[in-house]
DNA sequence: CTAGGGTTAG
């Protein structure tokens, strides 16, 4: 039997080199554009598609792509920020555009302080910030509040010679005047070479937040006089707007009302909304109803400012029929519809409506509930009494108890004497916070008012062994 | 090569 010839292929010859690349060879694919990939995602599913599809092609180092995934992971609605620091963690060297991304997300999350804190890491680690870092570096600032910060960062915007940029003079103006010293600000802006409407908003609506309605009111004829164009004017007066509801202001917001009729500015729903607040939130509220019925164009927010602003002004059956108002038109609510429905609920008691709104949620429109709603129950069913089955509540929750929903609670304990879970819940809280003695107080209160004065006194001398100072809360204890 | 301010809750 003849074995089949092999076929020899000198190195040079055509097919030597054709085999090579057909067979020796991984077969050559093109490459799919990663970072176009990732900016199609639209979920998480689909990102840890295009991250596993980096890993496996070996291109975990393409920084421009690593980027576009950690962007949509840190700011979009359904991004998870856990996700993004891994991402940001596994590369080896983080562009500038990616420390901004992570500052930027940090920034308007829950915790603004750890911004601050990330800078400080990239600069220890030699990267230069842009003038795309400080805007939101200076966001944390002024969710912080805090002067300290506003001047540090203030120094280092000098050191890279950005101050002349006008997004980051505004950055530096709001924390400016969210930190207390507006009249700084002020001078800055009045030496500043350059303005635009979004710096004059800021520092009118800084002269609101610090509860100057006087001064802010001649800024704003001020800014009207020297460049006004109508539409640059929407944004501009919903924040003023929305400064007046947070401060109560109510004076300018309605010479800005006034003011929004006599220009012929259209009431969009945008501005209808802001008005709607401000009139609701300032407790005007026979004003905020009419406005209210006379849009014609209403989103959710609108809905929501109403019944957010009955139901902080006590006015919590009328929230609840403008809630069923909502349901009838087929208005879809979201989360925040929820959080206003359900302490309007709490102000009126209403443990049942609560338990069935609460319920609803989920299973009629799909909104899973988040933990403001736990807490808006937790204190609904605690002041009703319910405390078992606030306990039960909070234990069901996928995310650990904090301080706040906790206090619901004993609140509660406190309104309806239940010592037994009192102590649980004061054993929680001083694991969460050990050094919080205001809990030991309540609790003798709760003990006081069921007549247990051994559990008094022997509170007591815990308190003493811990050298708790005696504060107005020790009232009733002193009774004893 | 990518990016920065407008309405609603807590």
């Amino acid at each position: 039997m003849l074995a089949p010839k092999p076929v020899f292929f000198n190195k040079c010859t055509i097919g030597y080199l054709y085999r090579l690349r057909t067979y020796a060879s991984p077969p050559p694919r093109p490459p799919p554009q990663l970072s176009l990939l990732a900016d199609k995602c639209t979920s998480m599913d689909q990102l840890k598609q295009v991250h596993a599809q980096m890993v496996v092609s070996a291109r975990v180092h393409d920084n421009f792509a690593a980027s576009r995934l950690l962007s949509f992971c840190a700011l979009s609605e359904c991004g998870d920020l856990s996700y993004a620091l891994r991402i940001f963690q596994s590369t080896r060297e983080p562009n500038g555009f990616m420390w901004n991304t992570l500052i930027r997300a940090q920034a308007s999350g829950p915790n603004p302080c750890k911004a601050i804190f990330l800078y400080m890491k990239m600069r220890r680690l030699g990267v230069v910030p842009g003038k795309h870092t400080f805007p939101f570096l200076l966001k944390s600032c002024s969710s912080v509040r805090s002067l300290k910060f506003c001047r540090q960062v203030h120094t280092q915007v000098l050191k890279f010679g950005l101050d002349l940029d006008l997004h980051v003079f505004n950055g530096l103006l709001k924390s400016y005047s969210l930190s207390g010293c507006l009249d700084d600000a002020r001078c800055m802006f009045d030496v500043f070479p350059e303005r635009n409407l979004s710096v004059w908003t800021t520092m009118v609506c800084g002269y609101a937040q610090n509860f100057r309605s006087d001064e802010a009111l001649v800024l704003f004829d001020q800014m009207v006089a020297e460049e006004y164009e109508p539409n640059g004017a929407i944004p501009t007066m919903a924040s003023v707007l929305s400064a007046c509801a947070q401060s109560g202001c109510l004076e300018l917001g309605k010479k800005i009302h006034a003011f929004m009729k006599e220009k012929g500015i259209e009431m969009g729903v945008i501005l209808g909304t802001a008005l709607v607040n401000m009139y609701a939130k300032n407790g005007a509220i026979s004003m905020a109803w009419s406005l209210f019925d006379s849009l014609h164009e209403k989103n959710i927010a609108t809905w929501n400012a109403m019944i957010c602003g009955l139901a902080t002004h006590g006015h919590g059956e009328e929230a609840l029929s403008l809630f069923r108002k909502l349901q009838k038109e087929h208005v879809m609510p979201n989360d925040i519809t929820f959080v206003g429905v359900l302490s309007a609920c709490c102000h009126v008691g209403f443990v049942e409506c609560g338990r069935e709104i609460f319920q609803s949620m989920e299973r009629v429109y799909g909104i899973e509930p988040k933990i403001e709603h736990y807490g808006c129950m937790v204190d609904l069913l605690g002041k009703g009494g319910e405390l078992l089955e606030a306990e039960e509540l909070i234990k069901k929750m996928v995310w650990k108890a904090d301080v706040v929903i906790l206090g619901a609670l004993l609140a509660g304990c406190r309104k309806h004497g239940s010592c037994e879970i009192a102590e649980r819940v004061v054993k929680e809280i001083l694991v969460l916070e050990p050094h919080n003695h205001m809990v030991h107080v309540v609790l003798s209160n709760i003990y006081a008012e069921a007549g247990r004065w051994d559990d008094v006194l022997r509170l007591r001398k815990v308190m003493k062994r811990r050298n708790v100072k005696r504060t107005p809360g020790w009232s009733i204890v002193d009774d004893v």
